[in-house]
Formats: structure tokens, C-alpha cells, sequence
DNA sequence: GTAACTTTAGACCAACCGGTCAACTAGTTA
DNA sequence: TAACTAGTTGACCGGTTGGTCTAAAGTTAC
């Protein structure tokens, strides 16, 4: 048969359906049947269900990386970027709370309690996006230190205060089901960033 | 037979492997061979899996309210109470890592990714608890606004800005597998409790 | 036309899932 | 001691899981 996009098929079901449920609670042939493809091909195009998660860690990756450079690039003030991220976020929440009627949550974050304490590679894998989103708010809180907007002291650790704090948000706003809390709980990211000193070392 | 402490001990079971990998990786069969008691008799104690999860959240709930209300009830500055927290979660979770290797986070927010997008009732109980734990917390910093501590204004957005941080904090644990990022980061919460104002109306 | 190769299809597999059930055991009461 | 009852057991149920496999269909190259 012509060699169509089953694959990209295959893939954007299984991001739509484990952004939702998570990854156990998903299984192949809810996958294939959402994607319209015979089991037969789903192990085709993929050696084990494993192998699709990978895929949807990072196309959701992506799509988060591309939402922090968007913030980032902005014409805005440094702290603003870092606001930005959260209006960002709420927008993402809404859209797809218009699409399904429920808050769906930070997928990295939510497979990250899902599969870190039994699987380690997935520990490890998630421990290094969390270091890339880290260092991401790192560089907006190094601009704002050099235009004087915040003290000057080490960024990293601030910038993953405020990312966890982006999180836990979102898990806020998971539970009350309101993409609004996400601009509504902004402030407290400028917070953190203006007065969290670096940890004792 | 004799009526000892099957049930209890079913229920422990279900605590030791639900902190550990959640509601849907764990199986009642697993939990009957940790507990060492047949399938029958959990189905003699419990009418669904459903049920022994009520009992774990329950546990839990119970442990981690204890935590904060002894965080509360120590003689130091309700700033100083918030940061308390933090420390107490940071032994709970170094306590956890002795046992098992692994820091395991808060069961509560874990299940609460895992179970509130697709169960309803289980959604809107996690976003109770998530409301008393706001509730201690905005206590605290009523006392702090009353000794001018911090400036006057609604204490519970904050509150939930803090716990929200907290659960953020947790997820960074997990994924750097190290109890004491929760000490290294309370000051977050400071500076959330200081600076943060409420959200708009 | 046909050979070689890729893609699709779904029946099939052992293992496991949550849950049921009838038989059985032990302690309590009469 | 006989009846009753609370507690225990594991075989068993239909259904689903992740994953396999063979055969057919579509595509490409000669």
C-alpha cells in the first residue's frame, strides 16, 4: 500500500491521547484505533510502545521549548519574558481546554511523575529537559541582572525555582480546571526572581 | 479464621506501592503478595480498587496535614513556619529515599496528574485538599501580616501560590532524585509570601 | 510482466487485569 | 456439640494488555 503519513498518524494520536491520560492508562490499540491503523503497522513503524512515548516527549518538548524562545524573544522587559512564559502557558491551557473541555497540564511534567521513580532512563531524560528549561529563564534573569532590573547573583538556581514554580501551577491549575490561574499566579515567578537568593552551595 | 489486621495491612501494602508508582502500574494482585493475604479477602475488605486508593489518599492526607500543622504549631515566626514546611517535607522525602532509593514526591499531587483529567469526583476531591492545605498556610501568613511581618492584603491567592510552589519543588526533587533541593529552595516561598499580591478579581 | 521490496492487515499469543464465587476454616454463641 | 458467622482461599471469569506473525496488497524497478 502507498506509504502514507501512518507514522505522523500514529504520532499525533498518541500525543492527543497521553497528553490526556498519561502514558500506562493509554494503550496501543487505543493509539491505532484513534490513528485508524491495524496494530500490524503500529509495531511496523515502532519496536515498542516505548518507542511512541519517545516520540510524544519530544514533540511536546519541542513545542515547549518553542513557547519559552517565544517568550524570550519578545521586545519586552527581561522580567516581562519570564511573565510571558506564564501568559504563554495559560493560552496553551486554553486552547486545549476549548478542544477538551479539561485543563490538561504540562505534559513533560505530568509523565515526569508518572514514569521517574520506577523507570531511571526516563528519570534522567526529564532531569535534562528540566536543566534546558531552566536554562532558558536563566538567560532572561541574566538580562535582567545586567539592565539592573534584579540584583546580580547566581541565575541558575532561580531559574529553576521559577520553572518549578511554573509547574506547580500548572498542577494548580490542573486540579481547578482554569487555564486563568496560570496569568492570574504570574506575580509570584517575579518574585522568586527578584528576591530568591542563590542556595547555600 | 482469626480476624487480625488483614485490612490494615492490605492498605499499607497499597500506601508502600501507590506512593511509589501510582494508581493504574499497580495491580491488586500486587498489593494482595506484598500484604501476603489472598485476592478474596481484598475483595472481602474493599468492594473495588477504587476504594483502597480513597484509603491511601486518605493516609496521606492525614500524614501531610500532621506535617503542617506541626510546622505550624512550632514557637518561630510564621515566615519562619512556611519555611518549616519545607524542611519537614525535605525530611519526609529524605526519610522515603533511605528506604527505598527513590524520592517519590507528594502521592497527593502524583495522583492528582494521574487521576484528575479523566475521573471527575477524583478531580474535585484533590482540589479540596488542595484548598485546606492553602487554608493552613494562609493561616501563617495571617499572623505574619498581623505582626508586620509582611504587608496586609488577602492571604489565601498567596497561600495557594506557595503550596502550588511547593508541589513544583517536589516534582524538582523527584527528577534530581535529591531530598534536600526542598531546604535549598524554601526561600522561594519567602519571597512568594513577601512580595506576591493577590490576583486580580 | 514480473520480481523485489515496503507497507498494511488482523488473527493470534501468553500474560495479566479487576472482579466473582463457592468452598472452607476458625472462633463465638447456644 | 451443633449451629452460626466472620474471615480466608484460590480457582475461575471475560476482557484487555503489549507484542508477534503470516499473508496479502501496493509500489517500484527492470
Amino acid at each position: 500500500m502507498r506509504k502514507k503519513n501512518t507514522r505522523e498518524r500514529l504520532i499525533k494520536s498518541a500525543i492527543d491521547l497521553m497528553m490526556a491520560k498519561g502514558y500506562h492508562a493509554v494503550s496501543v490499540n487505543e493509539i491505532c484505533y484513534d490513528a485508524h491503523v491495524a496494530k500490524g503497522s503500529f509495531y511496523h513503524y515502532f519496536p515498542a510502545k516505548w518507542d511512541i512515548l519517545k516520540e510524544v516527549i519530544k514533540a511536546r518538548d519541542d513545542f515547549y521549548k518553542d513557547l519559552f524562545y517565544r517568550a524570550m524573544a519578545a521586545d519586552i522587559s527581561p522580567l516581562a519574558k519570564i511573565r510571558r512564559i506564564f501568559e504563554l502557558a495559560s493560552q496553551d491551557q486554553q486552547s486545549v481546554m476549548d478542544a477538551t473541555g479539561k485543563v490538561a497540564g504540562c505534559t513533560i511534567g505530568n509523565l515526569t511523575l508518572e514514569l521517574s521513580y520506577a523507570d531511571e532512563p526516563a528519570r534522567q531524560l526529564f532531569q535534562q529537559l528540566f536543566a534546558d528549561y531552566a536554562a532558558i529563564i536563566s538567560q532572561a534573569l541574566k538580562q535582567s541582572m545586567d539592565i539592573g532590573e534584579i540584583p546580580r547573583r547566581p541565575a541558575l538556581p532561580i531559574a529553576q525555582a521559577i520553572f518549578a514554580y511554573l509547574q506547580g501551577i500548572l498542577l494548580l491549575a490542573k486540579t481547578e480546571n482554569s487555564p486563568q490561574i496560570l496569568e492570574q499566579f504570574a506575580d509570584g515567578a517575579i518574585m522568586i526572581a527578584q528576591g530568591l537568593k542563590a542556595y547555600p552551595a
